[in-house]
Order: structure tokens, then C-alpha cells, then sequence
DNA sequence: TTTACATATCATAATATCTAAATATATATG
DNA sequence: CATATATATTTAGATATTATGATATGTAAA
């Protein structure tokens, strides 16, 4: 059987990637992210669409820009969220075409 | 403020895409999938590969068969997995280039 | 400057995930 | 059949993530 350790173990490149898609791997975080494509929203709008708490909002929200994926402005007693590279968007849509196919294995998936 | 309410709470089709996005979010799980992307392979192979026990790299397998990521086949004592669907090249070669723009920011991320 | 509202942070409890070791199953070969 | 090898499953403990409630900070308007 061939050798085929050219690169070996989990490199530090690997855990950046696989950060990247952790943060589209929550629920809450995904559903914000979803919205922000569509446009710029306020904190309080993304309670009232998500449904989720403000504290959780809040605490998503700080993830998703500590990681690069939001960037915020205020703009008089709000704070305005926008995605920070639009070709998000298209890892999205990608996804959603992917999962379109694949939506009854996937939703009966009990191991993660 | 406008009432941006159409899509109330996260709903299952959410949790589907965000469970998906999982399925990438683990630095073992990306490697096998990055490796099979590339020819398929028997599990001691990827153990080879990615320098993971061979019970983690077999759980994995098995998270990522279960959820759509892959297939496998017995061949001989072997058993070759293979990626279901070569859309996911597609989102690996996408995030590997948003990430090189980001790579810093996500890198020094702590929250996830 | 007091009050109200918007957002962030913190502490902690609940839950999920990962790791690792042990064991089980299946297949091939002598 | 007995043994060796390949792979899968299970379990428990460690760790990480998420949810919740309380509180703090910041901004605007009265």
C-alpha cells in the first residue's frame, strides 16, 4: 500500500478552515449571516427576525466579527451589521444547492 | 423600524444548512474530506494520512457518511470511502479563498 | 442630568462535542 | 476453524459550546 503522508497531520492551515466553517455552523449564526446578505440590519432587527435573545444575538454577533465574517458602524443608538465579504454569499448558495440534494440525509443525521 | 419579521424563528431548513456547515467545521473531518477530494481511500490510509487514531478517523468517517459527505464500498478487506458529491470541491476551493483574505482575523479568533 | 433604549459583557448552568481506550465485528488467509 | 488484519462501535471523561439571566456600558432625548 502506498505512502501517502506528504503532509503530515492536522496542519495549522486545516484548523483555520475548519474555523471558517464553524462559524456557519450554528443555527443562530447562520440565520444572521443569511439576513446580513440581504442587508444591513441593526442588532434589535436581527432579535426581532431571528427570534432569539439580544444577549445571544449580541454574543453571535461578536463571534461572527471577531472571525471576520461581520463588520458593524454605529449609526446614532444603533450599531449597524453588514457581512464583510460578499462571496459569502456564494458559499451559501453553493450549500443550499448541495443540501437541496442531499436534505433527507442530512436532517436525519444524528451524530452531529 | 420596518418589520422584518416574514421568517419567524430558526427554522428546520436552518438547522440543516448549519448541521452541514458542521460537517466541515472539524479539523480531522476537513482533512479527510480535502484527501478524498483527491482519490478515494481505504480508512488506513487516511489514518496514514492524517495522523489520527484509527477509532477518531473511523467516528468521523462515519459522522461524514451518515450526514451525506461521503460513500463508501468494500473492496477485498478494505473499505473505500469516496466523496458523494464533487460540489463540495466547489466549497472547499470558495472558503480556501475567502479565508486567504482573512486568514489573520480568523486565525487570532478565540471565540470559536 | 435623568430617563429610556440599544447593545455588550459576564457568570453559570445545561448541553453537545471530542478524545481515547477498550471491545466488537467482519473479512481474508493459512 | 484459527488467526491476523481492517474497520466499526461503545463508553467515559475531558473539553467546548450554547443558553440564560443579570448587569454594565453607551447613546440619545426629554
Amino acid at each position: 500500500m502506498q505512502d501517502l503522508n506528504m503532509t503530515p497531520e492536522i496542519g495549522a492551515q486545516t484548523e483555520i478552515y475548519a474555523k471558517f466553517f464553524h462559524g456557519l455552523s450554528n443555527p443562530t449564526r447562520f440565520k444572521i449571516v443569511e439576513a446580513l446578505l440581504e442587508q444591513e440590519l441593526n442588532v434589535s432587527q436581527l432579535v426581532d427576525f431571528i427570534g432569539a435573545s439580544q444577549s445571544q444575538v449580541s454574543n453571535q454577533l461578536a463571534c461572527l466579527k471577531w472571525c471576520g465574517y461581520v463588520t458593524s458602524r454605529q449609526e446614532g443608538k444603533y450599531i449597524l451589521y453588514r457581512i464583510s465579504d460578499q462571496r459569502v454569499r456564494s458559499i451559501l448558495q453553493l450549500a443550499k444547492e448541495i443540501v437541496a440534494d442531499n436534505a433527507e440525509h442530512i436532517r436525519s443525521c444524528t451524530r452531529m
